[in-house]
Order: structure tokens, then sequence, then C-alpha cells
DNA sequence: CCATTCAGTGCAAACGTTTGCCCAAATAAA
DNA sequence: TTTATTTGGGCAAACGTTTGCACTGAATGG
């Protein structure tokens, strides 16, 4: 069961090596006819190239990297789902690598990835990366990059992210016209794109709806969630508030969650006592006591899109100068947590 | 920003490449001094080995595979995230194929992954599996293998799975304590090992309470929960039995959601008209309505020690004879979804 | 009919390692 | 002293590709 290697079919064939590995790659210098037989062959035989061979030479790997917080996240888990079936249909192979949120293990996962040399990165940034450098160099190195969701101008390259303000608007919109008239947001580390966007997002809303915009409303929680704690004391401050508020708009997954479950347990009743109403990719909100108003991000279609345009970006011949900024609608649906009281 | 290869080393140093080599790798042919000063250089230029060479010298990548049937279920994503962690502290790269529970797809990943020359492969079946002949192949031929959560004896290896078998009963028994007499079992593919163990279990438990084990009672998802459709025929079966039973237990993260979904579709109390109580990983069961009582998996663990087993296996110098099967823990939580009527 | 061109193919070096074998010097044994 | 043995290290082949260059024979142009 040993691979059959182009060695092999030059001998069966009486032809060289190197006409063989042209015939393969279709190179204009050989016969139609040769390049028919050694296809045939080739096919016949079950060829497959090796890698670390073609890697050595060329410096390909045919393996696209993954930099992103949380795997289990269940919008980075469905992310990944949407990037594995691009890339399982491009032959290429996906290295998946979590970063626990901390700036010091993305920068050596990005190490350890570009090590693997793998064809290009897609990446989403860390709640801690501040300081873009690690990213520049490996792109001016041309190293292909895609961010997506958590993304960066520092960068010049194709960035896919959700309508993060118009998802923000529209909650805050919806919470304001259900009634609530002091709209808190908890949202995650102020470093990363998605937090400045939904707060314009969260500010437009409430200026287009006459609310005032009071920078007490907005916690921040460094961590985006991971800590149950970082939530728990951004909620309690603002419960302990002199005027608190009467609604929570919640700008990330476990953000959500983990008010929805603080909430419980300090029994206040959502949304008689607090609305809750955010950004969720839990797929069965209906479920829950009560069931949560959400905004949903198209999280596999994004890892779609971005694995799309990596695999482009490392396919194309010449130096792509073009850069896109793709956005995907967000949706919201309303449920009874952000319901009037 | 080249990477620094073992013969700029040997230039630098006034060596040959094979004593850099040796040196590096401990070799005992090479002095103490020659070692330190080699690795010292090494270590001050940032020298890393290059994958490709050494993959194509000795058929090594520090890559493992991962195939299992979805990435985005709460259950698989949380092993992922244990593979990756202990992955990332040996220095080895996680690969993860998802198969839709689909056979054909299993196969063709596995081919894909060993294409790759990945050093060894994690594995959970997929619902259609029944045979083995491809993974008992690449097992001959001497790849690593370690089966976890879904695994099969066709192939003598390690193995981790959850105490299905107890999980299963305790919430079978906790059910029949609660005073429901009417049992029923939702459960996946009659082919992989975890619905025969938690049979097993849900008959056991029927028996030590003296009630009847009825086959009628106990309804096979053929793709897991994966179509809702699915779940939703077996459940409206057991609801239109002239004798419906009273509680349901269901046996995968995906068809327990699935349940709750459609019983409150079906305008069905829970646990009033019917209890639930299943396994799941979702991480937040008390925040539904009502609550859910479940079983839960190690998850994260499993990932883990799967992926111990198998470095251990793959940078294991002599043939490994001994295999293990690891059963750890289930926990029973209970809440109200399988509160007494 | 010779010079030029060109399509089609082969040769060999290179990519960065690893490793079997050989060699020199130093040490130990005889 | 001679002969083994050990120690430390180098040479070169090999892994499977890719690719610049050279070569051959035929076709084309003059």
């Amino acid at each position: 069961m040993e691979q059959i290697t182009i060695k092999d079919i030059a001998k069966a064939l009486q032809l060289s090596v190197s006409t063989v590995s042209r015939a393969l790659k279709g190179s204009y210098k050989i016969s139609e006819s040769t390049q028919r037989l050694v296809r045939d062959y080739a096919e016949k035989h079950n060829y497959k190239p090796n890698l670390n061979a073609q890697g050595l030479k060329n410096k390909k790997s045919r393996c696209i990297g993954v930099a992103l917080c949380s795997i289990p996240n269940s919008f980075f888990a469905e992310v990944i789902s949407g990037i594995e079936s691009v890339a399982y249909n491009k032959d290429y192979l996906v290295i998946v690598t979590q970063n626990f949120e901390s700036c010091e293990r993305e920068v050596r996962n990005l190490e350890n990835l570009t090590w693997r040399s793998v064809d290009g990165l897609l990446i989403s940034l860390s709640t801690e990366t501040e300081d873009y450098s690690h990213f520049q160099q490996l792109h001016e190195q041309g190293l292909p990059l895609v961010f997506f969701d958590r993304v960066t101008d520092a960068v010049r390259t194709h960035q896919v992210v959700a309508d993060n303000a118009g998802g923000a608007a529209s909650v805050t919109r919806h919470l304001a016209d259900n009634g609530y008239r002091r709209i808190a947001h908890i949202t995650s580390s102020p470093h990363i794109s998605i937090t400045k966007e939904r707060i314009a997002g969260y500010r437009q809303a409430l200026e287009e709806r006459g609310l005032p915009f009071r920078e007490d409303y907005v916690k921040y929680c460094l961590h985006g969630g991971m800590l149950m704690e970082e939530t728990a004391a951004a909620l309690d401050e603002l419960l302990q508030m002199t005027e608190p508020p009467d609604a929570i708009f919640t700008a990330s997954d476990r953000l959500t969650m983990n008010c929805f479950t603080l909430l419980r347990q300090r029994g206040i009743s959502i949304p008689g006592q607090m609305a809750l109403a955010g950004f969720s990719n839990f797929n069965s909100p209906e479920l829950l006591n009560p069931s949560l108003t959400t905004v949903k991000q198209p999280a596999f279609e994004m890892g779609k899109i971005a694995a799309e345009l990596l695999i482009q970006l490392i396919e194309s011949k010449r130096e792509v100068k073009d850069f896109q900024r793709i956005v995907l609608p967000t949706e919201l649906e309303v449920r009874a947590s952000s319901g009037c009281f």
C-alpha cells in the first residue's frame, strides 16, 4: 500500500520523471498524447503527489490556518464548519488554533502556523490584541490573510464581517420601541472592531429614538465574557446604579448567555424587571425561559466566504491589490425576553 | 526573514550538516560540547526545522487528524478544544474533518488525512459506518489510531468513551423513581457503540425498577438527530401509540434539543404531559423552559485524554500491544424537565 | 540544401533533512 | 610496541518533487 510516485509512473511509461511531472501539471511543453497517457496511468494507479516533497520544493502545503479565540463558542464552531466545507471541496485542509483571548497565545499560534507553512490564514482577533505588527509582517512577506468577524484596518486585505452596527441598531431600536428608556449595553473588549461597530449602532439607534447615550450604561468585558465573573461585575455595576437600566443589550454569544444566567441567579425577572436581548448564535433561543430575543449572525456563511476569498487569494497568479470588505446581514429575532412589561 | 536551515548552522559553526542534525537530535555520537554549541546557535538564531523536509525523510508531519461528524455540535466542539489544547503543548497541529454522518465522506476524509501523512488519527465514527475495513487497513499499516465516543472493537487500539451505560441507567432510574412508568428512548443509529451501550443501561435500569423493556418504546434516528424530520417522525410514532410513553430519554445532544423543540411545538407540556431527560452538553440547560435534566459527558476531558493517548502511541518506540479502554464518568444533572407531575 | 525555429523530451540540480557507512584520532588492551 | 576499540565527526545518498537548461528531430524559411 506504498504510495505510487512520479518515478514509478516514469519507469512504467518509459518516460523521464520531469516529463511526467510536467504532464501532470499540464505544462505546454508536453504533447497532448503524452499528457493523456500519463494522466490516465496516474488516475488508474491512484497517484497522489507527495505533499511534503511539493511543499519542500515550492513552499506550498495546501493547508489553511485558522486563528480564533475559542472553538466551542457556538458562533466560531459554525464558522469553522463553514471554512471546512469549502476547504474540503478545494482540497485544502484546515488547521484550527485557539488563543483563549490571549494576544501572546495568538502570536505563538501564528508562529506555529507559519512554521507549518500554511498557505494562508483566516483570522479573528483576540480581545487582547492591540498591536497588529505580527500580522503586518506576515502580510508583507506575502502570506495571504483574510480577517473575519474581529477585523483590523491595520492590514490591507479582505474582511468578512457581519453588519454589526445594523444588528446593534435594530435590536436597540426594538427595545426602545417596546418602551424601554434606559437601555444599557454590555459588550466585549473595546479593542476589537465588533465592539466599536456595535456601540456605534447602539448609539445611533438611541439617538434616532431620542434617548440619551450614557457612557455609564456601557460596560466592557475585556475577555469577551470568557470569564463569568467579569460579566457578573459588569452586570452588578449596572444594577447598583441609582438609576439602573431597564433593558440590556449584550454584544456577544457568551455575554448574552452569561447575563441570562446571572439575571436568573439574582432573581431578576426577564423582561419584567430587566429586558434582555443581544447577539447570539445559540440555535434554540426559543427554548429558553423566557425565550430569548437575539441578533443572529450568518456564521457558517461567514466561514464559507472568508475561506473562498482566502483560497482565491492563495491561488491568484498576480498580486491582488483590490481588497473587499464583505458585510453580511444580521437577523433580529424577536422573542419574549425583550417584551414590554 | 528567510528561515535559517541546518546548512546555515553548519557553515557558521564550521561543522558538517550531519553533525548539526545529530547534535540537534541529541545523538550519542556527538560530544556534549558540540551539542551545546549547536543548540545554542540554533536557539539564538531561532532555528526551526523544515517540516516538509523532515516529513519527506521520515514520513512524519507532527499533525494529528480528527474525524468526526460535525464541528458545531457542542459536544464535539468541546472535544476538539480538548484535543487542540494538548496538541498545542506537544507541538502537534490538529486537522479536523467532518463527515456529516456519511460513511462515504468519512472514507474520503480519511484518504485526505492519510495523504497529508498525519501521524495519527482521532476517530469518532459516523452513524452510517458499519464497515470498518478502511480503519483496519490503516491500522495494519501502522498508523496510530485512537477511537473516542463512537468506537469499535473491530480495530484493536485505545478507546476513550463516556460511561454511556451508567449515564443511561442513572437517568432512566431517576425517571422511574420520579414515578414515570412508560419511559421511551429516542436514540441514534443502532450501528454505533454509544447507542448500544445507552440502550443497555436503559434496559438494565428498567429491569432494576421492575419496568418492562418494550421494543416499541425505542426509536432510532439513523442520522443521530442531524435531521429534525427524523426526530419528529420518531417522536410522533411514540405520541400516536395507544399507550404512549410518559417520559422520554434521549440519547444525544441534538436529539434532546430536537425533542425539546418538537414537544413545545406540539403544545405538549414538559414534564406534565411528557417528561424529558437525556444526554446533552449544552452548557446552560438550567436556562431552558423548563430547565432540562441532562446527562453530561466530560467532552473536553475526552478530547484531552484521546489526544494524549494518541501522541503517546505516535511517539512510542516499540510497538504498543497493550491497549486501554478509558471510561469517563458521566454526570446526571437533575432539573425540572424530569420532575414528577 | 543549409540555417533557423520549435515542439517534445530528458538531465540534473535543488529544496532541507536524516542516516548508513566510512574515517581519523585517541584510548585501551595485549 | 602493536592491535583493538572507542569516540567524534564527515560524506553522500536518499526522500519525491520542480524546473532551468540542453538536446533531438522535424518543420519551416531563405
